[in-house]
DNA sequence: CAGCGAACATGATCGAGGTTAATGCGCTTG
DNA sequence: CAAGCGCATTAACCTCGATCATGTTCGCTG
């Protein structure tokens, strides 16, 4: 069985088969987590590195009044959290959204390969990168588009990374999400967010069945969404781009 | 004259004399720079990555529709950009909003310190983190917290993070944001803004006058605001709980 | 010091999205 | 198969912040 995390990373980075034996052995330590369970909680201190090799997770804050925001979305491949004993404290809580196979790599290693091993650290840089990015583009989304628009995005971006590590067949993908778990994402209501929904999907652009995602026309779903998939810096062939 | 950006480096990563001389020669090609001068631009191909050293700057992106929305304000310390040779295109410009010097380091140097510099490695990777801590703090504030909330915790960090690099004078800092720039940060129209603003004053909380932000009483505010400096990852004594 | 443009200020109205509440529907579990 | 629970769905109503319109103030320059 491959490995998610290093098939990607090798996507983005000229590692060697010395390299890739490192990373192999070093996410030795595999689990299987049902959904619902909290890999990283706020105000624990960061030990080991934990990377998605199957299934979603998520990252998210709660504020005083019980609201929740989530502020990521952890696909197979995704570091959940690349902190590497810098930091102090964690500020926020990683849970898995479906049923996970999740690596952890103790710190000790992540150090002794990022010493050692310059396209390693260049491979995670990279992925830091990309990560920054996307929030980036979750603040845009947040602040400037509206919640059609807004939702089109998020399933735009969710679809591309998707099948950027192979997860579409052709027009859909798994989505997991529930409503409320996409709602806590879009800083929507669980209500609103149903009506766009309905709205998508009775003008023909998409919709959320039986745990799939179906872009019934990706172009006009882009064009909706004001997406360019510029910001994942992946070297993939663009979807939208084909088909629209 | 001391280095901003090695000073705040050095209060994060154990920092030897000698890289602290390496990170100095590295900041060899220092500019003055106007305000409103662009360092980055859509669509670059990334080269040198800048460093503020004095004067504030702004990370953000166009809509198609001519809105704006600021990603991240940079104070003097700050990287612009880690990019790094990583990426092969910018998704996002960056802009000068006073005048200000700014260091710029090729990537050919920024390259060599990582690959033999374990500890400048570990300093950058810190400020890293720290950058995404802020971005997903800023993804709460747009998705889950109202105008005068999300006013006031953008005020809190900007206050915090003027104090930990020693750029605060009791209970003010400056603050050269006009309130279109401010409107831009936080996805919120000037008019709106400007109310909310205004209702701040009256309340006694904050006011921001003569390019200066003064607030009259931290610990209301940061209550306003739910405001909590975890996020900020510093080491510095926290203003708000102190007074609060 | 007149004239001008940028930033600040404020009133009136509108609408997207929040709030509340009720109903249905499919799953699990006893 | 009945009970119960979590999730999806829809309707009625309300509010926060957007929009539109119109000054005003400040700082600069001729």
């Amino acid at each position: 069985m491959s490995n998610a995390f290093i098939e990607r990373l090798r996507g983005h980075a000229p590692l060697s088969d010395d390299e890739v034996g490192l990373l192999t052995s070093a996410c030795g330590n595999i689990r299987e987590l049902k959904a619902g369970h909290h890999l990283i909680r706020e105000g624990d201190k960061p030990d080991p590195v934990f990377v998605m090799l199957d299934g979603w997770a998520c990252r998210y804050k709660m504020l005083p009044d019980g609201g929740r925001q989530i502020m990521a979305f952890m696909l197979p491949g995704d570091f959940c959290d690349v902190h590497i004993a810098v930091l102090r404290e964690m500020d926020h809580n990683v849970v898995t959204l479906t049923k996970s196979r999740v690596a952890s790599l103790p710190q000790a290693q992540m150090e002794a390969l990022i010493q050692t091993r310059p396209a390693i650290t260049q491979a995670f840089w990279w992925s830091q990168l990309v990560d920054q990015s996307v929030l980036r583009s979750w603040i845009v989304s947040m602040g400037r588009r509206k919640s059609v628009e807004r939702v089109a995005h998020l399933m735009c971006e969710l679809y591309i990374r998707m099948h950027n590590i192979g997860l579409s067949t052709g027009d859909r993908c798994e989505m997991p999400l529930t409503q409320l778990v996409l709602s806590d994402a879009l800083g929507l209501t669980p209500v609103h967010l149903n009506r766009v929904l309905r709205d998508l999907k009775q003008a023909g652009v998409m919709e959320i069945k039986g745990g799939s995602l179906i872009l019934l026309d990706p172009a006009k779903l882009a064009r909706i969404a004001g997406f360019d998939d510029n910001y994942l810096h992946s070297r993939a062939d663009v979807f939208f781009a084909r088909t629209g």
